[in-house]
This record gives C-alpha cells, structure tokens and sequence, in this order.
DNA sequence: AAATACTTTCAGTAATAATTGAAAGTAAAA
DNA sequence: TTTTACTTTCAATTATTACTGAAAGTATTT
C-alpha cells in the first residue's frame, strides 16, 4: 500500500469512528486529513481534498478549534488562513475528554444530584432513589478518572494500566 | 420533588445522554423506563409509557437485548412478552463497554494494523506511519484497558481509581 | 473609495436516521 | 380449523441532521 492510499483510508477510518460516536463524518475526515498533513492547510486545500463546501469547512474547522483540536495559522504574506492539527495523539485524546466531560458527563451529573433530592419513603421511591445512587457513584467515578486522565501527563494512561494490571 | 417527575427526568436525561453518544433516542429511554421500573412492562405498557408505535418498540427492545441490557420474561399464564432491564449499574456499564469495544474499537485498530504496512521512506510516509503508530499505540492502550474493565469484577474501577490517586 | 481576496452566515436542499401503522406472521386457545 | 392474542416486518412518512452555494461581511491593497 502506498501513503496516498494510506491516507484516504485513515481519512475514512477516523470519519466512521467519529460518527458512530456522535461526531459528524466531515468534522472527524477533516481532523485525520490535517492529521495526515504536515503543512497547513487552506479552506480551499481541505474542499478539494474531500469534495465538501466552502460552508461546510468553514462550520467543521470552527468546531474543531471549539474543541481544541485545531489551530489557524497564518502564513507570512499570505492573506488567507491555513489549519493545522495539532499531533499529539495523548494530548488529542486528552482534549477530547475534556470537551465530552464537560459536555456531557457533567450535566447529566448534575442531573443525577437533582433527581437525588426526590422524596419518599415508600419501596418504588426507595428503588428509584437506589438507582440514582448507583447510576451517580458510577458517574460521579467516571468523572473522576477522566479528571486524572485530562491533567494527566503524557504517560499516566499507560502507569495506570500498569498497575492495573497487578 | 415526587417520585413520578423523577423517573419522567430520569429518561429524559437518559435519553439525550444515549443521543449524544450516538444511540437512539428511543432505545434509551426505553433502557431507562425499564431501569426504574421494578415490574416487568409489555411492549404496550412501554407503548404508554413514551408514547411510541408498537414498531418502533419492538425494533429498541431488540437491540437493548443485543446489547445485553434487557432480557424478555414470561410470566406464567399470560401470553405476551415482558420486558426488564438488569438493575445492576456497573454490570451495565460493562456490558456497553463490552458491545462498544468490539463494534467500533476492534475495527479501527484492525485498520490501523493494515496501515501499519504502508512502505516508503521519503519523510512523508514516515510521518504518516509515525502518526498510524501513534494512534495505533493509543488504541491498543485503551482496548487494553476496556478489555480489563470488561473482565472485571464490580470494585475493579474503584480500586483502579485509588492507586491512580496516589 | 473602489477593487480584491478572502471568511462567515444562513435559507434552502439533500441525505440520513427514526418512526409509524398496517399487513403479515406465529402460536395458543376455542 | 378458526379465532384470538399477540409479535414481527417493512414500505411509506416524518423528523433530524448535514451540506450547499450564493450573498453578505471584513479587511487589505490599489
């Protein structure tokens, strides 16, 4: 297989990835194209290499910066505006939980501290307020660990594993 | 607040923590009707319930029992199906790990092993198969670790937690 | 101040995903 | 064997989400 080949099924892979988790196909295939990319990019460069819209870049690089994943750059001299990636893979995966943490772990946490206030003593209150209890423990872990992960430094995942798996 | 608002929240939240992340709507309310019901419901109680088509019952029910989250019962003397849900959160929590892990983690580090192969040395297809290792060592690292959590028994995350504190 | 070179916005359209409801299927009971 | 009580399927519809392209906006150069 050749790069050029390489590459697009990257670009494929990481756009499937992206929408079976709720992120949209184009902002995921920008991403790996600017992954794959070492020099920056224009809006023009990323519409011909996927076939998409001025509009529709203009939205996903908007959003990817939204999620830190990627810069604008300017080139000296140049009018226009170039993206990058940044190529960290850790520091990807760390922005990534960051922005989802606060997203959408944290308010169904807040939520879940909501619900915990419901009152009764009878058993389907009783049940219900068990299961807010465990739903919000779980959570309120989740949310820790993800804490760790998104301070931590470049090898803490791999530690943790480590030990883990004593 | 009473217990009834509560599980009406509940399945909202529910629901729109499930859209998030790329599951149906239905499906999950439907898993957290069932989560904070003690009783086995019929596919027309849950009908009520959400206000949904017999249909479209009957599709989501179907994939929370592919995803291990919801058995069908029978109760003796009637003749139609009941619906519930496993009560216990962190078996649930496994559970989804477990479905996730081998429909959308598996498949990318398959790809990425196939990318692993690209030939060159021009500084291009080196940066590339540095990018595809780094991914790579990542996905590998966390399918690893989902793998463990999988396996685990119910404290595993917990007492992961704690060593990761120190 | 007009032209140029871009970026941003957004109403309209297209693509995709979810849902309905009625018909077909299945199996127990009469 | 016919009826009754259900479940399943699926073509058609509706809702949701993504995308386009042209117009409006912005900033720099002439």
């Amino acid at each position: 297989m050749k790069v050029e080949e390489g590459k697009h099924k990257f670009i494929q892979a990481w756009g499937a990835l992206g929408s079976s988790w709720g992120i949209n196909r184009t902002m995921s295939q920008i991403h790996a194209l600017l992954l794959v990319t070492s020099e920056p990019l224009s809006a023009e460069d990323i519409m011909n290499a996927l076939k998409v819209s001025r509009g529709n870049v203009n939205m996903n690089t908007r959003a990817l910066i939204d999620w830190g994943l990627v810069k604008k750059e300017f080139i000296a001299g140049e009018r226009k505006e170039y993206f990058v990636a940044g190529k960290d893979v850790d520091e990807m995966a760390r922005q990534v939980a960051r922005v989802r943490r606060k997203r959408e772990l944290e308010p169904v946490i807040d939520t879940l501290e909501e619900l915990k206030k419901v009152k009764g003593t009878d058993k389907e209150t009783k049940e219900f307020k068990k299961l807010i209890a465990d739903v919000d423990e779980f959570g309120s872990l989740a949310d820790k660990m993800m804490d760790k992960f998104i301070r931590s430094d470049k090898n803490w995942f791999l530690k943790v594993l480590m030990k883990a798996m004593k």
